[in-house]
DNA sequence: TTTAGGG
DNA sequence: CCCTAAA
């Protein structure tokens, strides 16, 4: 059997002032060809976009398409394609020994056109509205994946069909005109209620209220919404009063499959057309470059938890203290979201069935065993039977993945665009940090990737109501500790963990090359010049302007987390708010303390501003008042006895010329002082 | 914003 | 490195 399931990227009712949105009919008669290359609405675009519903519909013959949120070319990890743990993957290459096919659809993935430029019609032209078109930057990886899935099936049919859903404008990713195929399919798709967000797959649905809400039929207009919630920040929380919390995330009510989600939207904000919209812009948008510049930055504290954080552009390099008693400063901003789901993962819809009695230990095999699989119920194989009979293929339809819960510290001073660019990077730290996807039936999680959809019951008519898929952190399994976190911690879960295995964008590297190349005083060897090793981060600087200055790193929490913090106690948060991020320790090279003696020797101590320009100016994580410290251990250095030095050992020849400088400089001081003295004493 | 120093 | 009083 196939499963087609689909990633529909929609903006959902989402609608971005500053910049004029095409609407479906203007798109439609391809009125609306602007391209959108606003940062601005980037990051509530892709917001917007994840923020989705997850529609599983179920069909006699289609395809499973399968979307991803990752994007390797931005440096995302998109290992869970390849991981042989991935469900879908795994179950691809079983299905296609037991005659079941997926097609998968990679419409989600930042599709690039430029992969296929004859496949991806440029959507202006193909007269699909919302068409996207494609994303210069992301690479034909995914696409790799998908054919090279296709090929593993047996079925040409399949392998067809997979081609052209590859290309398929479902996915506003994709960049892609919608094949007519699948159009067909999507009228035909019978829509299922979206599934509440669901926080704890064990855990939460219990008490989530959401869960508890009945199922509601929504259309393929749906749409999801997106809000922000500014909270002021409670004045005895913390001492940055004037400091707002804002917290954006999707409203559980009006995603959740609202019976009437146009009126919703509408009222909420001038309604889109989601499905058709692309996220082409987004990923035009230089955002894309930017998210992968995020990074991770670890530090295991006492309690042995990872607390990662995003850090960018030179003002951002908080870390967290050991102790994790940093005060609070309002420039140093807190950016923390959070997963929903016990898990940390985002869940959809549609689950309204039993248990899985049909799922069995099975190994993946062919269709015959899963027919014999022990454990069976009769009812279920008839079932299944009579779903054979009458095809054998299943269609899942995700229309969209709701977006983690997302927590963010920001200034009120901050402008509107810094603001935009956290719940961008925010959203991007998500996506970026590697995503994977879980299946979840009739609200247990379906760990076990080696079963067929028959052993789970996922083919069933019925189970299909109960099927939902999540995302979640692919680090959880790689840092099963942060969970379980002392939650009187700050941040115990990483989410973005799987950042650590950024690997810069080429594009980013020649950047900075170019960058410093073009620096006039590279040349010069009174200028230190060095190539940041943040430059992923720091780069996101010539992408934001000073004012924004403020804006800092997001980070992602799971929801697990989040929950902990919930019931320790809203003191808990508050402290959590309170938190700072300590800049993290870079000791300076060898290299860099003889532009700095160079640099103090000719301009003297007390002018580290001008020391800081001369050599220093490209080394954007070195302040003066780094530099200026950086002397003051010098000259302690110098001082000592070369046993009790520590670190990387500095030239003898260097020390003794910072002494030099050092005692020079203070002489003239003190001769500038006693020059004044004079004429203090002519005033008295 | 910079300096200058203590932490 | 951080924090800040002062300038």
């Amino acid at each position: 059997m196939v499963l087609q399931k689909r990633l529909e990227f929609g903006f959902n009712g989402y609608q971005v002032p500053t910049t004029p949105r095409a609407t479906r009919s203007a798109r439609r008669r391809g009125t609306i060809q602007k391209r959108v290359e606003d940062n601005q609405l980037c990051a509530f675009d892709l917001l917007a976009t994840v923020a989705g519903k997850l529609l599983l519909e179920k069909e006699s013959s289609v395809a499973y398409s399968n979307a991803s949120t990752e994007k390797d070319k931005c440096g995302f990890v998109k290992k869970e394609w390849e991981d042989a743990n991935n469900p879908l993957k795994a179950q691809l290459s079983e299905e296609g020994s037991s005659g079941g096919r997926y097609v998968f659809d990679l419409a989600s993935h930042a599709y690039d056109q430029n992969c296929n430029p004859k496949e991806s019609p440029n959507p202006e032209n193909d007269g699909h509205s919302g068409s996207a078109s494609v994303l210069t930057t992301s690479s034909c990886s995914e696409k790799f994946v998908a054919e090279k899935m296709v090929n593993a099936k047996s079925n040409k049919e399949v392998g067809s069909f997979a081609s052209k859903v590859g290309c398929s404008g479902y996915a506003e990713f994709s960049g892609c005109k919608l094949d007519d195929e699948i159009n067909k399919l999507k009228d035909e798709q019978k829509m299922f209620g979206k599934v509440p967000f669901v926080r704890g797959t064990d855990r939460c649905s219990a008490e989530d209220p959401v869960n508890a809400k009945p199922p509601a039929v929504v259309s393929s207009d749906d749409s999801a919404k997106f809000s922000l919630y500014v909270d002021h920040i409670p004045h005895s929380a913390s001492p940055c009063q004037d400091d707002l919390k804002v917290v954006s995330r999707d409203d559980d009510e009006n995603s959740s499959g609202c019976t009437h989600p146009r009126t919703k939207t509408k009222s909420f904000r001038p309604v889109t057309r989601i499905g058709d919209r692309r996220i082409r812009k987004i990923l035009a948008s230089k955002y894309w470059k930017v998210a992968p510049k995020l990074k991770a930055d670890r530090r295991s504290n006492t309690d042995g938890d990872l607390k990662p954080m995003y850090r960018n552009k030179r003002n951002s390099y908080k870390r967290l203290r050991s102790q994790m008693n940093i005060p609070f400063k309002k420039r140093k901003l807190f950016y923390g979201n959070s997963v929903s789901s016990s898990d940390g993962c985002i869940r959809s819809d549609g689950i309204s069935c039993s248990s899985e009695k049909g799922i069995n230990g099975d190994a993946p095999g062919s269709s015959a065993k899963i027919h014999g699989a022990a454990g069976k119920s009769s009812s279920v194989a008839g079932q299944q039977t009579a779903f054979h009979s009458r095809d054998s293929h299943v269609k899942l339809r995700i229309k969209s993945f709701r977006v983690p819960e997302l927590f963010i510290e920001i200034p009120e001073t901050a402008t509107v665009g810094s603001l935009k660019r956290t719940v961008m990077e925010a959203v991007t730290a998500i996506l970026g940090g590697g995503l994977r996807v879980g299946v979840v039936l009739q609200g247990k999680k379906v760990r076990d990737d080696s079963k067929t959809l028959l052993q789970t019951g996922i083919s069933q008519d019925n189970q299909l109501d109960a099927l939902g898929f999540t995302l979640e952190p692919s680090s959880l399994k790689s840092v099963p500790p942060i969970c379980a976190v002392d939650s009187t911690d700050v941040l115990p879960c990483d989410v973005l963990q799987p950042l650590t295995r950024y690997l810069p964008d080429p594009t980013e590297v020649q950047q900075g090359i170019s960058d410093a190349l073009l620096d006039p005083q590279v040349t010069n060897l009174g200028n230190f010049i060095e190539s940041d090793n943040d430059s992923a981060p720091s780069s996101t600087n010539s992408s934001v302007d000073k004012s924004t200055r403020d804006s800092k790193p997001l980070v992602p929490i799971p929801e697990t987390a989040m929950e902990a913090l919930a019931v320790v106690s809203e003191h808990r948060k508050s402290k959590r708010s309170e938190i700072a991020q300590r800049r993290i320790r870079r000791p300076f090279s060898v290299t860099e303390v003889e532009a700095l003696v160079q640099a103090v020797e000719k301009l003297g101590t007390g002018r580290w501003r001008d020391v800081k320009l001369r050599s220093f100016d490209n080394a954007k994580h070195r302040t003066y008042v780094d530099l200026k410290d950086k002397w003051k251990t010098l000259v302690h250095t110098a001082r000592i006895s070369p046993q009790q030095r520590r670190g990387e050992p500095v030239p003898q020849e260097l020390l003794d010329r910072v002494l030099t400088a050092h005692s020079y400089w203070s002489q003239q001081q003190t001769k500038q002082q006693v020059k004044q003295q004079p004429d203090t004493c002519l005033l008295l």
